[in-house]
DNA sequence: CCCTAGATTTACT
DNA sequence: GTAAATCTAGGGC
C-alpha cells in the first residue's frame, strides 16, 4: 500500500483530478478499514474559475485551498451535506482543489450501508455527499493531511482500462464550459 | 424511467 | 437576505 506523495498533488489541479481516477481512498474508523476506488472527480481552481469557492478571495471556509497541497477540504452545503475535496495545484495558482464525486466500494460495505441507512449498492456512494456520509467524513476532517497514514488518506489504487469520460461539471451555474469532470463507468 | 419540491445550515453579498 | 460544488421521496408516465 503506497500512499500518494505530496508531489502528486503539486501539479495542475485539472491534471490531478484526472490522475485521481482509480486511486483508493482509505478511511479508518476505530480498528475498521473502509475503502473504495475513486471513479469520479471534478477540478476547482482559482482565478480563472468562477465556480470555485476560492474564486474571489481567501476566507475562513476556503483557506485550506490556499494552503499546503495534499490536505482535505471538507465543506458543508445545502444545510445538510458535507463534500470532500483534496487540495491540489501547481505554482501558477494560489488555490485549487479536487472534489471527489463518486467511489466504488471495496472494504467495509456493511459499515457504509449502516452509515447511509440504505442497503442498495447502486445508491451507496454515487454522489459527493453520499460518500462522505458513507465514510463518516465531517468538518472534523477539515485540513487533514492525506499523505500520512491516519484515519483518512489516499493510496495507489488500480490500473484503469476504461476510458476516462470528460464532461462539464455538475451542479454549478457558472463556468459550465469548462470540461473538468472526469469519470469512468465500471 | 423522469420531474418536482422540500429539507435545513452556513457563509458571503 | 439568499444562494448554495446535494439528496430523497413522491407523483406521473
Amino acid at each position: 500500500m503506497i500512499i500518494l506523495p505530496r508531489a502528486f498533488y503539486s501539479r495542475d489541479t485539472v491534471t490531478v483530478a484526472k490522475s485521481l481516477i482509480g486511486k483508493r481512498i482509505v478511511r479508518k474508523i476505530d480498528k475498521q478499514e473502509i475503502s473504495g476506488i475513486i471513479i469520479e472527480t471534478e477540478a476547482y481552481r482559482h482565478k480563472d474559475d468562477p465556480a470555485s469557492h476560492a474564486f474571489r478571495k481567501i476566507t475562513e471556509r476556503n483557506r485550506v485551498m490556499f494552503g499546503e497541497v495534499g490536505k482535505a477540504y471538507v465543506y458543508f452545503t445545502y444545510g445538510m451535506h458535507y463534500c470532500f475535496n483534496v487540495v491540489a495545484r501547481n505554482s501558477k495558482f494560489d488555490a485549487g482543489a479536487v472534489l471527489i464525486r463518486a467511489i466504488s466500494p471495496e472494504n467495509g460495505i456493511n459499515t457504509m450501508q449502516k452509515n447511509r441507512g440504505v442497503d442498495s449498492m447502486k445508491n451507496l456512494v454515487n454522489g459527493p455527499a453520499k460518500l462522505t456520509q458513507a465514510l463518516g467524513i465531517t468538518k472534523e476532517h477539515y485540513g487533514v493531511d492525506l499523505t500520512e497514514d491516519s484515519e483518512l488518506f489516499i493510496v495507489e489504487g488500480i490500473k484503469i482500462h476504461e476510458k476516462i469520460i470528460v464532461s462539464p461539471r455538475v451542479g454549478i451555474k457558472v463556468a459550465k464550459e469548462k470540461m473538468w469532470n472526469f469519470k469512468i463507468s465500471i
